[in-house]
DNA sequence: ATCCCCGTGCCTGTTTTTTGGGCACGGGGA
DNA sequence: TCCCCGTGCCCAAAAAACAGGCACGGGGAT
């Protein structure tokens, strides 16, 4: 039911992706810094690129989980800025590797869910189709997407706020248009 | 090699004890608060008083090991109430309870080992004949414990800190006038 | 070019740990 | 008094972690 060694696992290759780049973390590294066997690692995951692909879906998830009622665009993007800056090396260190496609895909797919929440319920009984909705959800996903790899194509010198704020200005200024 | 069971249970013993009293909680809560077996504690601890001594030497023995090299009654006393601090409330339920002998023997025997590993090394190659070394430690030891008790005493409401100070200062005098 | 080291992914079998179910006991509340 | 609940313990089954070994491939050193 508790799955300690599993968890002890991700917490280890978190810290480690903290540290150095992927291409720099073996699995014989992440099971001697937790002391198991190595064969308890695969026990539990195919290979690292299945370790990677469920440490960034369970990070993603976690963060959706975090914020379950996100009700305006800056609340959004509170939410992944929250995310990406609490790892922020280990992020880097993602983005730059070979699983960088990993990264992206569930980095769009978390934005599109957050957004589409929020639009969804604001645009709830309000005169819009379904394909003009679906349309500004995708617009907006890709917006608040793009701003993180742009941050992190910059290095993550630039305050990654600064984007979001223009980001929420746009957004704010767009939907206040539609729902005149 | 690595038994993270043992460890949730012992996390999840030390939360639920900085949330009430010790009385207050039982083997069910600890396992459900970590998603266990109830069979996997006992596998673990013989009961719940084995965990409560296991863990209030753990919790000891790390603050020995954090301060390996403690040069001054300042550094002695900040050990003490570091470990103190950091678990204030679950210190304050294990002592105001049946295990209270647990916490104070070990307290007894955590200042003892830090007051006199110390004492020792100040006073090595010093004209003091081992006896008077024994009960300077003794001395000492039981002014650092005293303190503590005294401290929870009265609701630790007061600054432990200041229990420190003072018995610092008479530590030095009392230090500086042997080695006169 | 060859050798060698190292990490990988996987296999086998063994041991340890975790789990689910059930039991008798005792204390406390209804 | 009965009943509920937590306890401590038992058992057998399932899951997890272990030790040891093997073939493969890449990369560095000779």
């Amino acid at each position: 039911m508790a799955n300690f060694t599993r968890r002890a696992i991700k917490e280890a290759f978190l810290k480690l992706l903290n540290q150095r780049p992927l291409s720099q973390i073996t699995v014989k590294d992440i099971v001697e810094d937790c002391g198991i066997n190595r064969n308890s690692f695969y026990y539990h995951f195919e290979d690292l690129p299945a370790l990677v692909e469920e440490m960034v879906g369970e990070q993603m998830q976690n963060l959706i989980q975090k914020h379950p009622t996100v009700s305006s665009v800056e609340e959004c993007a509170d939410a992944v800025i929250e995310l990406v800056m609490e790892n922020r090396r280990a992020v880097y260190h993602i983005y730059n590797s070979l699983s960088r496609d990993v990264f992206e895909r569930h980095l769009m797919d978390g934005c599109g869910y957050i957004v589409s929440t929020y639009l969804k319920a604001e645009f709830a009984g309000k005169p819009i189709t379904p394909a003009d909705l679906d349309a500004l959800i995708r617009l907006h996903k890709c917006a608040c997407f793009g701003s993180v790899i742009d941050w992190l194509n910059g290095g993550m010198k630039d305050d990654i706020a600064d984007y979001f704020r223009r980001v929420c200005a746009l957004q704010k200024s767009g939907l206040e248009r539609l729902e005149r």
